[in-house]
DNA sequence: CTCAGTGCAAATATTTTGCACTATG
DNA sequence: CATAGTGCAAAATATTTGCACTGAG
C-alpha cells in the first residue's frame, strides 16, 4: 500500500495575494521573500524583527491575507504567539517538536480516511479538521543520545 | 464493530487542584463551582465576567492549575481568546461548530490506531497529538433548514 | 505567626485601528 | 487623481506580575 507522500503544490504567495486582487508592492514582496526562505514556521513577531524597515501593521495584514487566501497555515501553539507556515500541501498536518520546536508537515490518507468515517459517530456535518502531533524529533532524539544539551 | 463510546471520569475540580497541594478556597470553589455549571467551553473572560467579585488575576491562576493538573483542556481557537473545557474523558478531541461556536467532544479508538500508524512516517517519536473536527451542529443544521437566521 | 491565596492596578504581550502620507494603476 | 497600500502611534485585547492585604493551618 503506497502511502501517500508529501505532494508539494508549491504556491507563489505573491500570486496567492494577487488572485485575491491584492497588488504586488515592493513591502509585500519583501515580507512574501522573508516567508519563503523560511524553513520554519514563524510568529509575527519574528517577522517584524527581521524585516525593521516594514511596519508591524502591515506584516499583520499581509499575514492575514495569506491565511485568508489559504497559502499559510495558522497554528495556535499552547502558549504565546500563534505560528504560521507555508501550506505547501493542499491538505496536512503539522508535527511539532515538543523539545526545540521545529514545526513539520505531514500528509497521509488514513487521516483523512478516518475523519470519514468519524462522521457517523459525530453529532453534525464534517466541515474541517485541524491535527497536530507531538513529537521529539531525530535531530533532538540525536542530541539527547550524544549527551549534549540543548539552551 | 462497537466504536467506543465517551467514558465519563468526571474529574471534580476541586480535588484535582487538592491533588496539587493548593488549598480548597472559597474562591476556587466559587470558579470551579461556576465551571463546572458551565455546558460550554468558555473564555477566561467569559468566567471574570460571571464573577464579578472574584479578580482577574485569581481566574487567570486557577485556570493555569487546573489545565496544568490536566482537569481542563485549553483550545487554542484560531481567532480570539482561547477557550477552556472541563477534560471528562481520559484522551479525547473536541468538535466546534463554525456556526455558533459549541465545542463538544468525542472519543474514538480509530484515531489512537491511526496515530500509532503514523509513526512509521513521521521524523521522530510521537509524544503526544490534538485534533479538533469542525462542524456544523444539528442544531445549527436544523436552524438553517427551517430557514430561521442566526445573530 | 507564617505563608498560600487574593484583589487591584500596573506592566506585558499581541494584534488591530485611525490617520496622514505615498505610490500604483 | 482616485484609491490601495504603508508606517506610525494609539487603542484594543489578552494575560501576567508586583504588592499589600487577608485568611487558613
Amino acid at each position: 500500500m503506497p502511502s501517500d507522500t508529501v505532494i508539494p503544490i508549491e504556491i507563489d504567495l505573491i500570486t496567492a495575494l494577487e488572485d485575491r486582487g491584492l497588488r504586488k508592492t515592493a513591502t509585500r514582496s519583501t515580507i512574501v521573500a522573508r516567508i519563503e526562505t523560511a524553513n520554519d514556521a514563524f510568529t509575527a513577531e519574528q517577522l517584524c524583527r527581521d524585516l525593521p524597515g516594514v511596519g508591524r501593521a502591515t506584516v499583520y495584514r499581509t499575514i492575514r491575507h495569506l491565511v485568508d487566501a489559504g497559502a499559510l497555515c495558522k497554528l495556535p501553539i499552547l502558549d504565546g504567539a500563534p505560528m504560521y507556515s507555508i501550506a505547501r500541501v493542499e491538505h496536512h498536518h503539522h508535527t511539532i517538536c515538543s523539545k526545540c520546536g521545529t514545526i513539520g508537515e505531514f500528509r497521509d490518507s488514513t487521516v483523512e480516511r478516518v475523519m470519514r468515517s468519524l462522521g457517523k459517530e459525530i453529532d453534525g456535518d464534517i466541515v474541517g479538521h485541524r491535527m497536530e502531533i507531538f513529537i521529539t524529533c531525530n535531530r533532538c532524539l540525536g542530541i539527547s543520545k550524544s549527551g549534549a544539551s540543548i539552551a
